[in-house]
DNA sequence: TATGAATGAGCTTTCATTCAT
DNA sequence: CATGAATGAAAGCTCATTCAT
């Protein structure tokens, strides 16, 4: 957590510090960021840098703090008056809705997303717990969907969570891939020719766990 | 590739060094790998360090040779007889086979997938020929069963090799996640349970790719 | 350009690093100056080199900024008040003017011209442009004549500035090689023998360059 | 000088060694020039390297007693059988002479000029004895012109040689400058235009101390 | 005589962090 | 609170030279 010095700074240039970390990140991924880019690129001295975060980890966390509740503002507005979903009609608006706002600040979801899909998969001790934060939501979606009567009790629940997170960050890595090449994201996420690419991936996986639902039950 | 003074070294030396390479790029990834370690680790100098090597990349791009060179011996020698497979068949022997051969060399199979499936999604240039590599080879695979009259001809091929190769990935970083924390990681790839995951994730993909072949079609 | 740190620091710590800088590029020339070297005789430590200084190249370039700046004020203060001197008298009152300078600094003079005089004449790229500055000023200088009617205009401007370039470098290195074998520079470039030697070789040139005037024309 | 086993080798060889050698050092000059480079261009072993020299000074000293041994036949060759030349017109003729001889093995004179006009005016040391042999052979030129009575005793011999030096590494750097651009470099110095430039630097030079002759005098 | 593996000091440069002002 | 000078370890890499075979 950044330090109280830096909450106290003027907003506009806590986004100019936040901006030039954001590109830093998603430039450089996490391990080859530096830190004297950073203060150069925010017009900030070092020694201010020191006095607003512990460290480049702390800077870091504050960016992934950000887009955790930038997310959760966005899903609570965008969320469906109606809850007649299923869990896979739930599952899907999440997809679609989470590519949506990822449209609305791209390059911090690229600086996320690049560290925690790509080094952090392996840094284990930093990153785990904010890795271990989705798939608890996800268990719990599914769990909940169990005690709906939605889905078949008898369901291996890790093992779903397993699938979903395989192709949440599978869509993740299109939308960097992809989408970062475009000059108007939002434009082509909404796209006929995007949503379709969606849609059929989802469709594989919605079928493909119906279709299996009766072999795809835990043994223990 | 390597200088020819370190092919010309005695095997068990070039086994010391590629053994301190392997661990370091496992444990710390490309861009922090450090040649001072690997050095010290190996116990040369790192003058002789630069007499066998280009550079860091050059020992990288040497370990991923020998991945794949190994990989290949193992496969050719695993490779069914009969050839009364279907390509989703085939599919789950390769996955399969591809988790046994991970369980010989583990250590080195996470070294390489540590930097190919992490750092090198973002890198580019570096590692991008690596990674399109198993693209082609996805891409052949597909085609080929078209051919043969196995899959639907209005498959949409890129989308098939994206799925999979997205399970692919997923089942990698299965291996190394879970596998790495075991102490027998053979015998945890050949336990029931283990064996069990795989077969459900293949099913699901699978099922989700048959039954969606209407659906899965390019409009292209 | 040095940064701005660089001209923040006390005089007295600017003019320590300068001079260990002079003596490294006096001593070494530019390719085998060490950096260091440099912070060992100035007793910085390696990183505060490198927060003063881009590079090896930025140092250099300073050493000739200030070169050329302490240059420019010794020839305001000196330049004649009178202007009825002929292009032959004015290029002698430069030269004779120029020893004077140097006597004044001359290890800094000694850097710079090594380099300058020495390996940059094959370096092309980084120090091309620094010599090209005192061609153009020569070439400027000859044209001036001419337009002041002072110098035949159908000499070939080109080979003029050759042939002063030419004295130029030869009475520097003059200077720089028995110059700097000397305990008082000053005193011995006053001395009349010095002086006389000086004297002698402008005498050559200028009398070569009028009496051959006829033949010096450009044919193009 | 290069050690015996080096005279021992094989004539082809000898010149692919002496080919690396003067590549290096006509594209390095001395300083920066890299046994490393010369023996991977070489095909020869670094061991081999220093059986056969001393070490990189040795080699380069080779490189000179090459060329003024081959100087010296291509001028005994072309030696004008008529000495009814005075000390200037012999004087053209050695710079004539000089240009044709350059031409005959230009990348050899581009790598000793670069390095004894341009690093080595500075080392002192490794390469004064030999900028002092061409000082004493134009010395003695003179001196024997004076015996003849063509020249004036009271000529200031060693003012005259300064100014004969100055016009050799003048025109000397001309050559390499110029010269080394060019396809065909022969044709380039017998061309009308390039000995059009030399005959009229030698023109000043030759008129500059004729009429000078009796300023031209040495008090001492 | 030939080899080439081995070496460690050296190079330029970047880094995160501290601390006196 | 803000500053930015200071630092030394560490980075990747090249060097000339030695020496056992």
């Amino acid at each position: 957590m950044p330090k109280q010095t830096f909450f106290n700074l003027p907003e506009e240039k806590r986004k100019t510090i936040v901006n030039a970390a954001i590109y830093e990140f998603a430039e450089y991924g996490f391990e080859a960021a530096s830190i004297n880019r950073i203060v150069a690129n925010s017009g900030i001295s070092k020694g201010s840098f020191y006095q607003y975060f512990e460290d480049k980890l702390d800077v870091f966390k504050h960016l992934i703090d950000m887009l955790a509740h930038e997310k959760m503002e966005f899903f609570m507005d965008k969320h469906p008056s109606s809850t007649n979903m299923d869990t896979f009609q739930y599952y899907r608006w999440m997809i679609k809705t989470g590519m949506e706002f990822n449209s609305t600040n791209p390059r911090l979801v690229q600086a996320i997303g690049r560290v925690l899909l790509g080094e952090g998969m392996y840094y284990g001790k930093d990153f785990e717990e904010y890795r271990k934060q989705s798939t608890r939501a996800l268990t719990a979606m599914i769990q909940q969907a169990i005690e709906r009567g939605e889905v078949d009790p008898s369901v291996d629940v890790d093992l779903a969570v397993m699938i979903m997170e395989t192709w949440n960050n599978a869509i993740s890595t299109y939308f960097l891939n992809e989408g970062m090449k475009q000059r108007d994201i939002m434009k082509w996420v909404r796209s006929a020719k995007t949503q379709e690419v969606i849609d059929k991936l989802l469709y594989v996986m919605e079928y493909g766990l119906r279709k299996t639902e009766s072999e795809f039950t835990s043994a223990t």
